[in-house]
DNA sequence: TAGTGTATTAACAATTTAGTAATCATGAAT
DNA sequence: ATTCATGATTACTAAATTGTTAATACACTA
């Protein structure tokens, strides 16, 4: 795990501090931030491999940053977690909504906490893209460039079966309209804005269920 | 995929015959056991090629067996899978590090099950570029340099047989063209656009099925 | 209930990509 | 020398994919 880059963003500075020091301890290394302003200049300045936000932050909240970070190319693959309060039902809700990866609840012990970081760069650590995901009746075979819907084969166009496997390589994870347009047709394509939803359109057509779930204002995530 | 002998062990009655039927309705061979105990019985008696298993039964649970199972010289080369609850992570983890080769999710449709087992064997199909590869209606030749369509002699040119071979060694998969056209032709060698489509088509003229399959904007797959 | 912003949809246009047939170059066989 | 099969190229056609548009539909707010 060393070597990773933590970027913490929280308006407590003893929390920020605790929680720095421990991870720190375990051979990360740290950026903090104490408001969302400067959580989004530290990002991009230093890339971290997971982001970690507090919902509650002057200038902009954890979930305006995240919003903004996910529509930038660069932090595609950047694994982004929420700190919420325990029973913040909603902030879970809304925060899967915008891209976020996962969530950690407050309070939260530094052990905790480090185990659970720990177990997030476990967990992507192994996102092979070419891999078949199967996801009950739903399976998606790269190497075939075949989606199978309950054991049939669906043959789709190479748009509609790259968008497909993107929003089915995390299920539940809502990935923003600019997340999608640049992973599927990169950052110097421009294509119109009902684009995506067209292709969206096929897929549901082709498949005959909707799996893939609206989020109005924000993106499009896939579900089984 | 004729003759596969399939083995597989579950608990519950139900499950054991309505998978057995519609694996034998696919002309495989199954072999089915109740507990751990009688699956290493019968597949060491028996020698299956492919062997699922439940995780929970009766007397040895199905990580156990499989422990047992890959001990043995004889079943180096056979797939084993699992069958496990939807979520259960904990199973997958320890399932690939006691030497599964895969995992069915359960509750599982009995065609879903049939198009997964037969894409096990697709993905295990040797590529032996040499060998005789016998698919079906259609058999290749390498050391003849020979098609055999339903039993009739089919000449093919040498690349044309190159060609036909090559997307026959791995059937469902997709071969970029750019994959096509390093194998056959090598990285040095540039050849027109065009090219890779004329001998499709001659190999599809010759052979009077439509055993290629296009996938546009991506290449060609063989498909019997 | 009208108004706004957004997504869905169908029909269409543009573009990309593959299929085809004719042609040429090469070299082996007659 | 001529014929023939192979393999590559070309220019053209056909088809599928992909993108756009414009007309709704829908949800939310004022």
């Amino acid at each position: 795990m060393a070597g990773k880059k933590i970027l913490i963003a929280d308006d407590e500075p003893d929390i920020l501090e605790i929680i720095s020091y421990n991870l720190q301890l375990h051979g990360y290394e740290v950026i903090t931030a104490k408001d969302g302003d400067q959580a989004i200049q530290k990002a991009k300045q230093s890339l971290p491999d997971l982001i970690i936000l507090d919902i509650m932050m002057p200038k902009k909240n954890g979930i305006e940053v995240c919003k903004i970070l996910r529509s930038q190319p660069e932090f595609a693959d950047t694994i982004i977690v929420f700190l919420t309060a325990l029973n913040d039902e909603l902030s879970h809700v809304k925060g899967l909504e915008f891209g976020a990866d996962d969530f950690i609840s407050k309070p939260i012990s530094p052990k905790v906490m480090v185990s659970k970081v720990n177990s997030f760069f476990r967990r992507i650590s192994k996102p092979e893209s070419n891999q078949t995901i199967d996801l009950g009746d739903i399976r998606i075979v790269p190497e075939e460039y075949m989606v199978y819907f309950k054991g049939e084969p669906v043959s789709l166009a190479k748009k509609e079966f790259e968008l497909l496997s993107y929003l089915a390589s995390k299920p539940g994870r809502v990935f923003l309209r600019n997340e999608i347009l640049n992973r599927i047709w990169g950052s110097e394509v421009i294509v119109g804005d009902r684009t995506i939803d067209v292709h969206i359109r096929k897929i549901r057509q082709k498949l005959g269920i909707d799996c893939i779930t609206t989020v109005k204002g924000v993106g499009y995530k896939f579900e089984a």
